[in-house]
DNA sequence: AATGAATGAGGGTTCATTCAT
DNA sequence: CATGAATGAACCCTCATTCAT
């Protein structure tokens, strides 16, 4: 979660202080969350961000430079939030686990976690455009480690996984995720028309097909 | 493909009968085709397609009452000439299929697609929001029905799928598509990134990924 | 009225005989006014006219050089159709009248003739522009022609009308025709906040005001 | 008047006062008018506006939200403005006046004010058309005040007018006006035809015609 | 650090009219 | 005469970003 309590206390009209800063920047995050939640990304503009924030425009600006390092930011929090969910979720049990449990723990964990999976859908068409090198770098930097990490972990739960497996296993499920969050958000046309009865084969749910997939796909590395 | 010998014919100033009309709608594919290829979306002004295919801007309109829509006609035509192409290659064995083969067949067949995989990513996200329900209905329509074609000629190649797997496999296709072609796709800052040799894990190989995961799945599916 | 039994007639495919032309031309302006009847100016299209009279749209500009030419045709047939409806009107008493008596004549004559005073109200603004100096002068030659006739009835009728006033007096009427049809079509937003009690003093009522604007002209014209 | 002396004094390059902004308002407005003077509504762009004000085109609509906001309200200035004066004209002589000399001082006072005869005739046609509610109401609530308190004037100038007649002879005015600019105003095509020497008693002069009219309608008010 | 005024590039689309067929 | 495909000029407004204050 980006919200924070600290955001939440009222600050200083000028954040001299780092934490204040800090705390002024993640209140910024907060409040583009809440806008792009109900909207697109094309829809939340700057200037809604800085007025939700009570803040001026040009403000913004001076804690992120470009509307889309605003957003990789965005990204970049709730990714590593959920990342630490998901590692708790695997802790709870250090037992062994099976495919399907794996599977359903994972698409479970996503629920709820739609402004994550819409911005994952525009990390590299959008989110990675009009930043800069070190703020990509970095949050690959980060994502790798997390990779890392996070793959033992799965790794350490499903003792059919060779090494690496683990690791691997997450990129699969980043495009699963990306590609089935762009197909389960239809245009309003669209909606219409695979409302027709016969269309329902067109039709996908996020979570089950997402489940079912990683069900196959672990049972896929486990037959082996 | 969209491209046709009859389109490079000349054509009358004026294309007064269906079969002149045709032509010069394909030469207008053809053309935005080109400038796709080495652009973005929305770099293709629809000004520059009028250009290339030596039309007035107005004239274009004529054929495609919107730049989604004429997109949309690309990416159908695009599309249906891979089912055809896939259901070719799936025709010249009658006999069994193993996972990996058909897992490389597909893949390979999506070699040399840069386009077609690439406007699939923008389906949802920008070609539906400004057509009209009928043109997404005749899409989904024609989808509908070569996913239960191609979907039955897949399980009949690939006797341990159950009936309907099929075209779910071809679900699944899409999706990995849209997701990889998404992750295979960086935008310059990323691919500088990326090119740090510690960086290697989060490179990602279209083709070869696609395949790769499309073993695992297939070997999930033979499993059971 | 412009409307006409012979135009009714099923025309011919080509019109070669000069009355079938002529049939044909009544039958455009016909289908013109219908449009323009139920849309504004702007929104009738040169391409609906066609479509409406069951011509190509070319077709159109074989008997109206521009879309001005048409509406200026229309709105003479109108128009000398009025003049002669209210010569009719005038005619059927030769008796003396009173001012109040030929106002209310007047202003009713142009109940339902919307579509004469909304396209008065386009004349040197709009109508006027994009047409032939022949065109204008033929117009303007019968204009003056009614005026000096109709003119001439009316001071027959008034008395107390000096020489020339008769016409002047149409003047006067076009004038106001042309400021009251104005004031009377307001725009939505317009008519959403006329609608408020205490707005009522701006709002005009075309005929109620024509009315009683010509009796009080007339008064003065008696006075004197 | 719209022009200002405050206006042409050299502003900062940015305006943060309300003054320097009301300011550069007005600036604006001044340049449209000019721009107008010398042309038609139509054919005076935004563009140019921004141009002649030496400021970029988008700034223009930092102040105005639409076209039609910004010619309103330069419509609202030159109204008031000519309000004013009219008043003052008034106000000169508090004696008892004589319909001819309230005739010819009226129609005398908007000799010069062509601008704004101009824009009252786009009043309901073009200018109350994309504009808010709310501006469309401030300007009708001015108009109404303003109609009244002239209103009241005249009525106090005209002893032989009843109450609520003044304000009405207003309303009269404003149809005067619009309908008598637009017969003024005529197209290059008509001004050849009416250059004629028989078409002369199709001629109209504004100011004398004006004149003359309310000569007649206050003589008929009087005459009762 | 904060402000918010200023910037200015950017582009689909309509439709009266023309003219090849 | 009729057709209807082709033409192409014309244009307001948005909004991320900058920078004077």
């Amino acid at each position: 979660m980006v919200s924070n309590t600290a955001a939440k206390r009222a600050l200083p009209q000028r954040a001299r202080k780092d934490e204040d800063k800090e705390a002024r920047r993640r209140f910024i995050l907060d409040e583009a969350l809440k806008l792009y939640e109900s909207t697109s990304y094309g829809d939340v503009k700057m200037a809604d961000v800085a007025e939700r924030a009570a803040l001026a425009k040009g403000t913004v600006f001076l804690y992120f430079p470009t509307k889309e390092a605003l957003f990789l930011t965005l990204l970049e929090d709730l990714l590593f939030a959920w990342f630490a969910k998901l590692e708790g979720l695997l802790a709870q049990d250090a037992g062994e686990w099976t495919g399907p449990r794996m599977a359903r723990t994972v698409a479970e964990s996503l629920e709820g976690e739609e402004s994550l999976t819409r911005l994952l859908t525009l990390l590299q068409t959008v989110l990675e455009q009009n930043v800069t090198v070190e703020q990509v770098r970095r949050f690959k930097e980060r994502l790798l480690e997390a990779q890392l990490r996070l793959g033992a972990t799965v790794e350490a739960r499903l003792p059919f996984l060779r090494p690496g497996e683990g690791p691997r296993f997450l990129v699969h499920l980043h495009v699963l995720v990306t590609g089935l969050r762009q197909m389960a958000d239809v245009a309003p046309v669209t909606r219409e028309v695979l409302a027709l009865p016969h269309m329902a084969p067109l039709k996908v749910d996020f979570t089950a097909e997402l489940t079912a997939t990683l069900v196959i796909l672990l049972r896929g590395l486990e037959a082996r």
